[in-house]
RNA sequence: GUGAUUGUAGCUCAGCUGGUUAGAGCGCUGGUUUGUGGCACCAGAGGUCGCCGGUUCGAACCCGGUCUUUCACCCCA
């Protein structure tokens, strides 16, 4: 015998949990679909080749690799072995776990090119895996809701993107978040500005620990990765700025005035911001970072990064625009821009908050017991008149003591027990009792129904 | 991947500088109560002290390894 156990990072979802989960998912599917995204599904494991290269070295070292099946050793030799890992890993594994949503998408849009009708809107709910060490809000098992479109350069998809991510919040009773945005093209041209052209990567990976680590650390951080120190001090009157919107906005036109690529930046943000306000709508949480820099490589315009205030999890949804995502499948030139809720994180955010509806689980209403074999058999009798009415009714299959049907319906929070014994199976009736008060009364059968539907 | 940290009953945790048979609360099972759950009282079951090895006359306790938990870094939902 042995001690089961799960895998380091994962997890299992009881029956409460999985009513919560659903709940949340329902929430955000609901505002996708309201959006015109379609669902689609794609394998739990991709081709190695599909999946490497496309989240940097990092990235790499984190996917979950499946071995060959059969004899995987076959094709290994010598060789191979003293030449280390790199060498052995191509002839042992070709298949790897799906590390996010967007690389198989990417790819399920380049082998259905021809099927798809562009602009082509997507959402996707499921599970990936990630090889990382397991902390708080940090699974290696999770599930991401995904919604991207593709093929368009519009600016509606990244107003539309912010109004999914309030839909979807005012509807879980969210109200204390912001919705950070920034633009790939103004930290390029950022970098330009300071007289630093290219290196908006490092770059990004410093300043976005302003809020974590201070101004201070993050100009050491900088001369460390080769900044040099006119270039840290160009930046320095970004990073204390502390502005309004119109006012950042204003402050970057002439910050950027000598950067292409940095004005188009501030040109794309002000126009989503335009058509949030031909749509009718405001503001309202939306946060203009100008720090705010996402690590995953294939951005190049808007970003998106969404925290809640007063909780100890992480940001619960990021994304962001990608105007060559499918280029390296052989499909240039198709932008797209899309964003992803984390559900085990909005889980936690909203266990934190206590935000979770009280009567998600309890479904049964109605559990049918008696005291004896005759009873059991009444209640048996009785069971479909009640289903056929629409009231969740079981019965305890185990013929026992009534005291324990009452403490088991008690346990499942079942509202009512509907006792049947020698004087109810007489009249053809059942008592009711509502666990909750205590109250009991005999009822003809279309009576009881009505009391626990009206319930 | 780097550096810490945790593991004792189903759950939350005690357990002294290493010393007989490892404890408590809650939960669980049965009873007081054969037409009624919650409350009360009584009784009972339940532990390879994460796992493997070492030191010792003797290890839950000390040492090494390993797995797991949590946390920081890296990175990220």
């Amino acid at each position: 015998m042995q001690k089961p156990s799960l895998p380091k990072g994962t997890r299992d979802f009881g029956p409460v949990q999985m009513s919560r989960r659903t709940y949340i998912l329902d929430t955000i599917k609901e505002t996708f679909q309201l959006f015109g995204y379609q669902q689609i599904e794609t394998p739990a494991m991709e081709n190695l080749s599909t999946l490497t290269g496309k989240y940097g070295d990092e990235g790499d070292q984190l996917l979950f690799k499946i071995l060959n099946s059969g004899d995987f050793l076959k094709d290994v030799n010598l060789e191979d072995l003293s030449a280390g890992t790199q060498a052995v890993l191509p002839k042992v594994s070709e298949k790897g776990l799906r590390y996010d949503l967007t690389v198989p998408f990417a790819r399920y849009v380049v082998m259905n090119r021809n099927e798809l009708t562009f602009p082509f809107k997507r959402y996707q709910i499921q599970p990936v895996w990630r090889a990382d060490r397991p902390q708080k809000g940090r699974y290696r098992e999770f599930y991401q809701c995904d919604a991207d479109v593709v093929g368009t350069e519009s600016l509606v998809c990244e107003a539309e993107i912010i109004l999914m991510i309030r839909k979807v919040f005012a509807k879980l009773k969210l109200a204390d978040y912001q919705i950070k945005i920034n633009n790939r093209k103004i930290l390029t041209g950022i970098a330009e500005a300071i007289g630093e052209a290219g290196k908006e990567g490092p770059l990004c990976v410093a300043i976005d620990k302003l809020d974590k680590i201070g101004w201070e650390k993050v100009q050491e951080e900088l001369a460390q990765r080769g900044f040099g120190i006119d270039a840290i001090q160009k930046l320095a009157p970004l990073v204390s700025l502390e502005s309004n919107l119109s006012g950042k906005l204003e402050f970057l036109k002439t910050f950027l005035k000598d950067s292409e690529t940095g004005l188009k930046g501030v040109e794309e943000l002000e126009e989503v911001f335009e058509i949030l306000d031909q749509m009718g709508e405001n503001l309202d949480f939306v946060d203009f970072d100008i720090m705010l820099a996402r690590g995953l490589s294939y951005y190049t315009g808007a970003i998106f990064e969404v925290k809640v205030n007063g909780v100890s999890i992480g940001s619960v949804s990021g994304g962001g625009r990608y105007d060559n995502l499918t280029g390296v499948f052989g499909l240039p030139g198709v932008s797209g821009v899309g964003f992803s809720f984390g559900v085990d994180r909005l889980y936690d955010v909203l266990e934190e908050l206590k935000l979770f509806p009280e009567d998600s689980l309890n479904s049964t209403k109605l559990l049918l017991a008696y005291f004896d074999e005759k009873g059991f058999g009444y209640a048996l009798s009785l069971l479909n008149q009640f289903r056929k009415a629409g009231v969740k009714t079981e019965i305890y299959p185990d013929q026992a003591k009534i005291k324990k049907q009452l403490e088991f319906a008690a346990k499942k929070e079942i509202p009512f027990v509907g006792i049947c014994g020698d004087n109810e199976i007489k009249d053809n009736s059942v008592s009711v009792k509502n666990l909750s008060t205590g109250e009991q009364v005999n009822l003809e059968i279309e009576a009881a129904i009505q009391l626990i539907q009206g319930s």
